[in-house]
DNA sequence: CTTGGAAAGTCAACAAGGCTGACATAAACT
DNA sequence: AGTTTATGTCAGCCTTGTTGACTTTCCAAG
């Protein structure tokens, strides 16, 4: 099934697919199990210390994104500033993160992980890691570019900024 | 990029990918913020009636499977019955869900979709299809089937179970 | 017919993690 | 000097998850 023309390039527009309801309800009823199964892992690590997702998220985007600052972090991750500060709080307060004083900007504050740090993410991120690595071998590498493909237009445009910031930025 | 051997046959065991963490890590970013984007539209939408997630989650499966019973959308949902009650209780109480006790087995409650309730469902639903219509548009075919193919793979297997179960039964 | 247990509902208490609003401080900008 | 920006913090609220205890209903097996 589903195999007209192809056509496979990324910057293609429009092409002629005829989505039922149904076949989008499938879509959306798989990213709903999926999801769920995406967290799963580091869910059950994070609860045996004590920290929850939210932790793991501002853990995840400071190690990818070393010394990033508060207001950037905010950016990403979509909350408040006080939902945002609970949770760097206990994690600078446990010795995860770390909070330097910018040089340039001495208003801002540059994020950093701790060897402890380090660690939780290394952990988080090795079981994260384990299941997309799982799921990618088992559907194949077409099925991978088009599951990335999916997911980018999927998000709103100033988060796939965001993504692809992420993506090619150092 | 990344056509080897193409193979994109459901059954396929291992292939030859090369996965890198830095690839893995991207796929995982972007189940981040599609996620986000999944569900904005929806929250907005339940935002305005005073309703969350969990509302949406529940009239989501009500109306996929008319007179489901409170057990089998805890195994779907995954969550206790105190926490789906608290939900259904608004629901019921606000004229969206009817609750009727089983013929066959009278302990079991039977859940339904009343006219408001599917006109809720309807209006949250179109929205999200709006979504991942055009995202399967700007993707095209081959990546729409590699994005359910992944999504599928990285489910709990209990789940994967539940998500074929809704995708083939009745 | 009695009793064990499953299904469902309820009450209470608690925690995580969102939110808003108000306010403080320091530093940078104009 | 005055304004804006970046951050932090306090207080309070909401949703949605949790556990534990208890009741009611009622099927089904002894």
């Amino acid at each position: 099934m589903a195999d007209h023309m192809g056509g496979s390039g990324t910057g293609g527009g429009e092409q002629l697919l005829f989505l039922t309801d149904d076949q989008l309800r499938r879509g959306i009823e798989a990213m709903f199990f999926a999801y769920r199964g995406f967290t799963a892992d580091p869910d059950r690590i994070l609860n045996e210390r004590g920290y929850g997702r939210a932790h793991h998220r501002a853990v995840h985007f400071i190690s990818r994104s070393p010394g990033t600052t508060v207001n950037n972090l905010l950016g990403i991750l979509g909350v408040t500033k006080q939902s945002l500060n609970r949770v760097l709080r206990t994690l600078v307060d446990d010795g995860l993160v770390e909070s330097r004083v910018g040089s340039h900007d001495r208003r801002e504050r540059h994020l950093f992980l701790t060897e402890d740090g380090l660690e939780l993410e290394r952990h988080l991120s090795e079981a994260q890691r384990g299941r997309m690595r799982a799921a990618y071998r088992e559907a194949g590498p077409e099925a991978v570019a088009g599951f990335r493909l999916v997911l980018e237009q999927i998000m709103d445009p100033d988060l796939r900024r965001h993504f692809k910031t992420l993506k090619e930025g150092q």
